[in-house]
DNA sequence: AAAATGGCTACTGTCGACAATATTGCAAAG
DNA sequence: CTTTGCAATATTGTCGACAGTAGCCATTTT
């Protein structure tokens, strides 16, 4: 499985990593920023030249890249950055809610004082919306917070769901101009309050909670991708994927 | 010259499948039906010599393998065919309640007099438990009724999550003595009343449907685990699997 | 002019060799 | 007898070369 969630305070990694794994994180990175755009095409001579590797570790990315959703892979055709469809939002926010309310639940069940602090912890550095300048700063934090719901769940599969979502979440952060959106009708203080009822064991209050909480983060990316939209052309490539994938399933 | 309507009974599939495709299926099978068990070591040499193909097929299929959820991969170890514990099974289907609670929903929105046609015709193929003989035909009879469910929901990240559970629930059901078990308490009618549940537009009927039947599985699984424990010793190899993956994220 | 055809190019799919690394067994010290 | 260190070995990680195929463009045909 891709994920699992890492061992609190066991941080192990020092040189261990692969050149894929070095790769896959540039790729990624790329493409949730922008610098990569939707529709290029990514081809494998090319970026192992760049990156000083051979073509081995490109086409490992490229799988990963492929199982995250954030390429499609054509036959001897190679990789090219999928597109954002007002569809792919509604998917990913569709999804989402069925899977962290799951967690949510979970969370409520599994969590330990230490847990409880952490997730306080993480909600607390979440910058206020006054405060954002770096947007990609901000996702990052706000996506740490929920990433340590997740971890907190105790369920390695839920888990390897949410890492399907998460890069495109944070795409759709990065590149929606949320930092327009984002005070209206905020309270602000959502990641607070729902610790407290996390940590208060009030489950139906705390799904309501993270129910509206999505919503609501829907719909801002939504408004904020109707004005993105307006100013670049995003291919939207829709139908069906069939024989889009390397490896059939 | 392609493009002309088929002539009938010509297929044209022929050869195009990558290698690393027809390997997964291979392997996939393989540990579906229990000829690989648990904790085995697959060596890329040995396979790439007994399947006749260099090591490069060999890596993409444990990649997606890996993806699957079916083996581990530990660096410069290779893959490693993942236990089945209770655990495993209740993962997969408090996940599955979530996911497939959502796709009915969706499918009740989306069907079309097509859909509807083609879930009775998939729901009427699966056989009765009496007539039960090849487990393995049964299961994969089974899930195609769900797996149309997926289909008919248009949801490409749901269907990728419900991609990475349904071959834990094959290996589940072919594992499990699910024989022994299936005819208690079943009605042996529930996926046509799904359908025709569905086919109503009752949505709030259907999910409850659908966690009943899910449910009911999840612990007829959780009977036949335990007679299968019994007889057969299964590595469960709880603990965290850290540095095993082989593409961070 | 529009559509079919054929060759060409660029790219991926596959391969075997080599380098790097974890594991395992053995030996030596405590 | 247990533990620690080292070396041998087995296995994966990475690489560059070659083979195969899909797509592109000029050319021909209707």
């Amino acid at each position: 499985m891709d994920d699992q969630p890492p061992a609190p305070g066991l941080t192990t990694a020092v040189v261990n990593r692969s050149l894929g794994a070095e790769v896959v994180d540039r790729l990624r990175e790329g493409i949730v920023t922008g610098v990569l755009k939707a529709g290029e095409h990514l081809r494998e001579a090319n970026l192992s030249a760049a990156m000083d590797v051979s073509r081995s570790p490109i086409r490992d990315a490229f799988a990963q890249l492929h199982h995250e959703g954030l390429v499609t892979l054509r036959r001897n055709h190679g990789a090219v950055v999928v597109g954002m469809s007002e569809q792919d939002i509604q998917e990913v926010y569709s999804l989402r809610v069925s899977l962290e309310t799951l967690a949510v639940r979970r969370a409520i069940d599994l969590a330990d004082a230490d847990d409880i602090a952490a997730l306080r912890a993480a909600a607390s550095r979440i910058p206020k919306v006054q405060a954002v300048t770096d947007l990609k700063e901000y996702a990052d934090l706000d996506l740490s917070f929920h990433d340590l719901i997740y971890r907190t769940a105790r369920h390695q599969k839920l888990y390897q769901c949410w890492t399907m979502l998460r890069p495109h979440i944070c795409r759709f952060l990065v590149s929606s101009n949320i930092a327009n959106n984002l005070g209206r009708n905020r309270s602000d203080n959502e990641h607070e309050e729902l610790v407290e009822t996390i940590a208060g064991h009030d489950s139906e209050r705390a799904v309501a909670m993270i129910e509206s909480h999505l919503n609501a983060a829907y719909r801002r990316l939504l408004e904020g991708y109707r004005d993105f939209a307006d100013r670049s052309v995003v291919p939207v490539e829709l139908g069906s994927d069939e024989g889009g994938r390397k490896l059939a399933d």
